[in-house]
RNA sequence: GGAGAGUUGGCAGAGUGGUCGAUUGCGGCAGUCUUGAAAACUGUUGUCUGUUACAGGACCUGGGGUUCGAAUCCCUAACUCUCCGCCA
């Protein structure tokens, strides 16, 4: 969510950011302005009605402690009106306050100046590339059907358990995930994060911090006799620690990790390109999250870009990085990079991380403030990024690293296996 | 799941209808003393909103109610603790 202070202050450069994802955002943005006038207008004369009473209250304390029981008696008569017109000034000022943050919640992060203009993802704009495209063997097989050749994940076994996208990992398919999950934390750990286990349900209340709520309800399981919601990702609950928080400005950053199966609906989004693990209801994925002093929040985004490209060159993938064009990111970003493996037996490139900084918005809904040099409560920044996301990983290693023999694991991978070849 | 107790400022903990936004202690910050530090002493120390500024308003877990007036009474939800039951 946007501070409203922002808004009032800068409405232009909130207007001109916006625009990158789309034009109609300026007028939203005036009737927020207007809203907000009328509500202001509206709280005034209710605050100074409740100043009247306040003040007429405390002389009829007065009076009855010092035994006036009858001027008080004619006080209260006073107050009648008062109350009556509290009353209507509430209902109107919590109708206005609520109008406000309708309209507030369905503006999205306003983009960064370097964010390229564009609507779909054939904008997005590619910032880097590494690595050679391998050429494959006669009659390479896409990841699904070498997925079914070595026993390594039975997806039907997985449908008739729970549904479609819940995919049953056995014997080294097991193994090869449970060793990725290692590695990604352990290289997490070493690059200073601290590792967390969060829960992996969280409340309404969590959701609407980082943004799930109420923009895309639909996107995650409820589990509604507990009113609870499985998480879509780590960053949920991680981020979360941190709500209602004002932390010491020496505390940032603060650089958290956690591994966990990650839960998606995926309503609308099935049909094409969904066959094996190209997009799952459940997944695991390892995920980097930051608090960050906001003068340091573009500098922290490109450490962990450097940290989500050393991993995929350590796992010997080849790789790009898109700079996503203000169509395509997510409402709660300013900035965005994509990483994308590059998968060989499909010919297509498949999205692995997402390393965003979202500024102060998330820390807006989530008031997470830190004490800055002037003792002014000043909104963090918060970032995350994924390191890495696990399906589309071992679909790249197995498409790209099959050979006659089997598939080759990656030489970093072979230590937290226990294997260096699936045959 | 059953029964009971509780939730107050960074923490601990008073306050049971009328200058209570809240006694006090600890912690934090500043000062005095000291070569410096500790101790001692003194002062200071919540958040949000609002105004050019002053004023004003809100917040004692959340929501609702009673009252001229609520931290204090009532209802409700969440959470915590104790006992019993169940259980990895």
């Amino acid at each position: 969510m946007l501070a409203l202070q922002y808004l009032r202050e800068q409405s232009d450069e909130a207007k001109e950011r916006l625009s990158k994802r789309n034009p109609k955002y300026a007028e939203i943005i005036d009737q927020v302005l207007a809203i907000d006038e009328e509500n202001r207008k509206a709280k005034s004369e209710m605050e100074s009605n409740q100043s009247e009473a306040n003040a007429i209250a405390k002389k009829i304390g007065e009076l009855m402690k010092s035994g006036n029981k009858a001027e008080a008696e004619g006080l209260k008569m006073q107050t009648a009106k008062l109350k009556e017109n509290g009353k209507s000034f509430e209902e109107r000022s919590k109708q206005l306050e609520q109008e406000l943050f309708d309209v507030l919640v369905t503006l999205p992060n306003t983009p960064h100046e370097s964010v390229p203009v564009g609507q779909t993802a054939e904008e997005n704009i590619t910032v880097f590339q590494h690595g050679e495209i391998p050429v494959l063997p006669e009659g390479a097989l896409p990841h699904w059907d070498l997925i079914k050749k070595y026993d390594l994940i039975d997806f039907e076994l997985g449908s008739k358990i729970t549904g479609a996208g819940f995919p049953v990992y056995k014997g080294k398919g097991a193994r090869i995930q449970r060793a990725m999950i290692n590695f990604f934390l352990d290289q997490a750990i070493a690059a200073g994060f601290t590792e967390i286990q969060p829960p992996l349900l969280v409340n309404a209340d969590s959701g609407f911090g980082t943004g799930q709520l109420p923009d895309k309800e639909g996107q995650m399981y409820h589990a509604t006799v507990d009113d609870l919601y499985l998480i879509p990702t780590a960053e949920v609950p991680i981020t979360n620690i941190y709500r209602d928080v004002i932390l010491k400005e020496e505390d940032l950053p603060i650089k958290n990790v956690g591994y966990t199966p990650c839960f998606r609906r995926e309503a609308g989004a099935w049909g094409a390109h969904v066959r094996g693990l190209n997009r799952l209801h459940q997944f695991d994925k390892v995920e980097i999250v930051q608090i960050a002093h906001p003068d340091q929040s573009y500098a922290l985004l490109d450490e962990m870009v450097i940290h989500v490209k050393s991993l995929l060159e350590k796992l010997e993938l080849p790789y790009r990085i898109l700079h996503l064009c203000g169509g395509d990111m997510g409402f709660t970003s300013a900035l965005t990079y994509d990483f994308e493996t590059y998968s060989t037996a499909q010919g297509r490139w498949l999205e692995v991380s997402s390393t965003s900084n979202f500024e102060s918005f998330q820390a807006n809904r989530l008031k997470c403030r830190f004490k800055n040099k002037d003792g002014k409560n000043q909104l963090v920044h918060t970032l995350n990024g994924s390191a890495l996301a696990l399906p589309r990983i071992l679909a790249t290693i197995l498409e790209n690293n099959q050979t006659p023999g089997g598939i080759k694991v990656p030489k970093v991978l072979v230590p937290y296996c226990g294997f260096d070849m699936i045959n």
